[in-house]
DNA sequence: CTTGTGCCTTGATATTTATCAAGAGGCTAG
DNA sequence: CTAGCCTCTTGATAAATATCAAGGCACAAG
């Protein structure tokens, strides 16, 4: 492991807390790999033997029934995945792929439950990740089960102009079938969606977003931070 | 609060690991309240002030955007929402209503807050908790994306027969209208969900349903652990 | 008993979303 | 440079789902 991405993991809100004899044997059985792009990391249903940490690249994290799939999940440097898995002890609801080549580091669940155990800074910084993710998933509930797939389409891009500086300028930086799958459609569909938010001055070329007037697309949206604020 | 009350609460997997002095601290700043039916308890962006506990009746748990509301879940004895707004004093994503009257604890958050920080067992406890509602919305997610709605309706039917003792005859236990906005749909369309389920031995009179054969259902529903087992 | 009231169902229709088929454009390996 | 591959788009059509309107049924209040 190389000694920026050490403390770039141990500057995460889910490892900061820890004593240092935890954080020391955490790491002890932890590895890093590198990944090419759409390689299958984890699959559905198996046994949650590694919490894993995106250092560098990106993951896909997506879920299957009956030859359907669909994505529930982009996770990108740092941030860790799944850890309600690791905890529990159970197997995993999601399977995960490479979307670019990636970094990963892996620790043994058998170890993360163990300091959990041990050390209660880890559990309180567990409970919090924890809660954060539940949250971001109602508000993705929420999202699916109230809006219809333009309007889940305009708030998407709401948020990403809102992470992106807000300037109205910025980068899909994922691929429109991902994103369709993601937002719950069909990439036909999400071609049809952003042809219909031209009206609300959106312009997409390429990965290429212009939103014209936030105020525009926005009543449209309708974006209210009990679905659309990562932070609320 | 009554006495069976408070061994039922203390038996919960949430506080049974609590010390004795946290669980009495926990206790010294609770109420008891007693509600009609159809009484809004919460409402979503809400500061969380209380971590609710339902002693007896049911409640709703649901969210609206634009004039348009979902039903997220049915909470019944013995269960506590919302933990994760407590827990990060964030405001509630959720608004709550009774179905029926219900009986309700009040923990306040700030209390709960204080005896997370200071007992590691009700830390941990509380890292399960977790990690089992994080699951559990996974899978209704995954249930959304990628079924229909015949479809989940025939895996919740099948799933509540489960809950029942698996004979093929319970009785639904929630009005139609709301089972139809838990499983994202209209009540008309769940009407004819219905209707459509009579080809794969499906009867619902009123709220008596009958499953003839759940292999048959299963056909159709092609349930997988990976959504539809709760303790998965 | 009867008269609401609320829930559920049904039919007709509209809207939303998916599917299928084809073609445009860009990227890459050879 | 070019062939092949992939993604994205577009059009046509089908399927799924929602909306609107009306009526039936059960239950509760008077």
């Amino acid at each position: 492991m190389r000694r920026n991405e050490l403390a770039e993991i141990q500057a995460l809100p889910l490892f900061s807390g820890l004593r240092d004899d935890s954080f020391e044997s955490l790491l002890r059985g932890a590895y890093v790999q590198n990944f090419p792009p759409q390689i299958e990391l984890i699959r559905e249903g198996d046994p949650a033997d590694f919490l894993h940490v995106v250092v560098e690249g990106t993951v896909e994290l997506f879920a299957s029934w009956n030859g359907r799939e669909t994505t529930m999940a982009t996770v990108r440097p740092i941030a860790t995945f799944i850890l309600a898995a690791t905890i529990k002890d159970g197997p995993y609801l999601m399977s995960a792929r490479t979307v670019e080549k990636a970094r990963i580091i892996l620790l043994p669940s058998i170890d993360v439950r163990n300091i959990f155990e041990a050390d209660a800074n880890f559990a309180k910084a567990i409970v919090l990740e924890l809660s954060q993710c539940y949250r971001s998933v109602i508000k993705a509930s929420k999202d699916m089960k109230l809006r219809n797939s333009v309007e889940r389409l305009a708030n998407y891009l709401l948020k990403k102009d809102i992470e992106n500086g807000g300037n109205g300028q910025f980068d899909l930086s994922i691929e429109k079938r991902r994103l369709a799958s993601y937002l719950g459609m069909t990439a036909e569909n999400l071609s049809r969606a952003i042809k219909s938010l031209k009206d609300y001055g959106v312009e997409i070329e390429g990965s290429k977003v212009t939103i014209k007037s936030a105020e525009t697309l926005g009543s449209l949206a309708k974006p209210t931070p009990l679905i659309d604020d990562p932070a609320y």
